[in-house]
DNA sequence: CGCACCTTTGAGCTCGGTCAAGGGGCGTGG
DNA sequence: CCACGCCCCTTGACCGAGCTCAAAGGTGCG
């Protein structure tokens, strides 16, 4: 899936779609390429946004820090993603830092050669506005979410969210294919990684869910949406 | 301020900066007014999202609903405000209710006219995505705070984000100018209207703000920094 | 085979949610 | 102008979900 020429790429990635073909060659040529190695960043937290990314291989985390040091994982992408996309706006820093979970490899824009492109090619312009404002109601959902319910709803909706995203169909369910610890999970839903173990091992327990270190695998989802959703009294762990 | 004509309040929202004065006449002719009684709605959680709002005269609460009846309030703005911009994207739904939290006046755009107008004057697109950027950010920032730290210091932030955008100075200090309940407080920063009171209450004997029904004054906002950035024991209250 | 890191499990505690009761401001109608 | 009633707000008591800290397993890599 990385061996794809760089136009067959761009042609699925959303924020190309519905553009002549001249216009995609304009941005295939101004597209450099890049590689990051397991743990190391694109960008980091602060860095001035000069550069939009998409994702042709690998993995990457995007998360925020706080002051105090402890940290959020707000949205963990694979292939034919794009990140970093507020370098569109002029003058802004990253406001996450952007780390390889595994190697990966991308191509990048200059914001001046975008923005360019984006005042030649207006169509560009709608299609960067549907991404954002898919994002933005991505988090304000997400925020209603952490202020309205619990725990374990939300390590649900996440897993599935993750499954969806970057599912593997595998022998006994669908692998959630990116190296996750506890502690990421626990920071994508605004826990501690302790809970996150509790809940999971619970889940295995009733065979939703196997697990592995620093793998989930989902084995009966309609179980989780039943967490997820609304049905099946809170539950409180008892030995 | 809300007798200023409409080409002075288009020239002033950021969405139209830098724009050549045809352009903004072009603007001006596809906007139609509109009126909101206190309490009623410009648009509700679910409708099509057919309409791009720039608010001129009072004020507007966007809430989203849970699907078990909780809501948040995830923004409450004033004149100069654009909102409904998710409309700039294709087939949505609003994902939040728009209602008037006194009596409101504005002008909106049709979607399509204003994908049209994005279409002609590109310069329109740069702003919407700065705007959209923005906002991505701001709920990133507000998803991670709620993640990790305790509702003092959220409730702090809110105060103070609300006092620099809707507060108007007054003898006591810095009055947050539109009827907020306590139920309002705390549906912007994930807890109960009890939790909220307790917090003002134990501020008001500190001096930090003075209370009355449905209204804040900000009395003293380096005490809430204090609160909001790190220092100063979490302090529980005790009688 | 040893070290680093991830994970599990237990015990205790606390922040803040829940529920109940009552006080008080403000508009409305008599 | 007063009285009623609605809603907003406060305060107390209780308790429980989930955080903190500590101590051991596991697991994979060098």
């Amino acid at each position: 899936m990385t061996d794809l020429p760089l136009s067959d790429i761009l042609q699925k990635t959303a924020l190309f779609s519905g553009l002549e073909p001249a216009a995609l060659q304009a941005v295939q040529l101004a597209a450099h390429t890049c590689q990051s190695a397991a743990g190391s960043y694109f960008f980091l937290q602060g860095d001035p946004a000069e550069r939009v990314f998409l994702l042709t291989r690998g993995r990457v985390k995007l998360t925020q820090m706080n002051p105090d040091g402890s940290q959020v994982l707000l949205r963990a992408v694979g292939p034919g993603t794009l990140f970093g996309a507020v370098a569109l706006a002029q003058g802004e820093l990253y406001p996450v830092s952007a780390e390889s979970a595994e190697d990966s490899g991308g191509v990048y824009w200059g914001a001046a050669s975008l923005q360019e492109l984006v005042l030649r090619h207006p169509q560009m312009a709608l299609n960067a506005m549907s991404l954002m404002a898919e994002r933005v109601q991505e988090f304000q959902q997400r925020f209603r979410e952490l202020a309205t319910e619990r725990v374990e709803r939300r390590l649900a909706r996440a897993l599935l969210r993750l499954a969806s995203q970057t599912g593997r169909k595998v022998a006994e369910g669908v692998l959630i294919d990116l190296p996750l610890t506890r502690q990421d999970l626990a920071e994508m839903t605004g826990t501690t990684l302790f809970t996150v173990s509790r809940i999971l091992n619970q889940w295995e327990t009733r065979g939703l869910v196997t697990l592995g270190r620093e793998r989930v695998i989902v084995r009966f989802p309609h179980g989780l949406v039943a967490v997820a959703e609304d049905l099946l009294p809170p539950q409180t762990s008892q030995p």
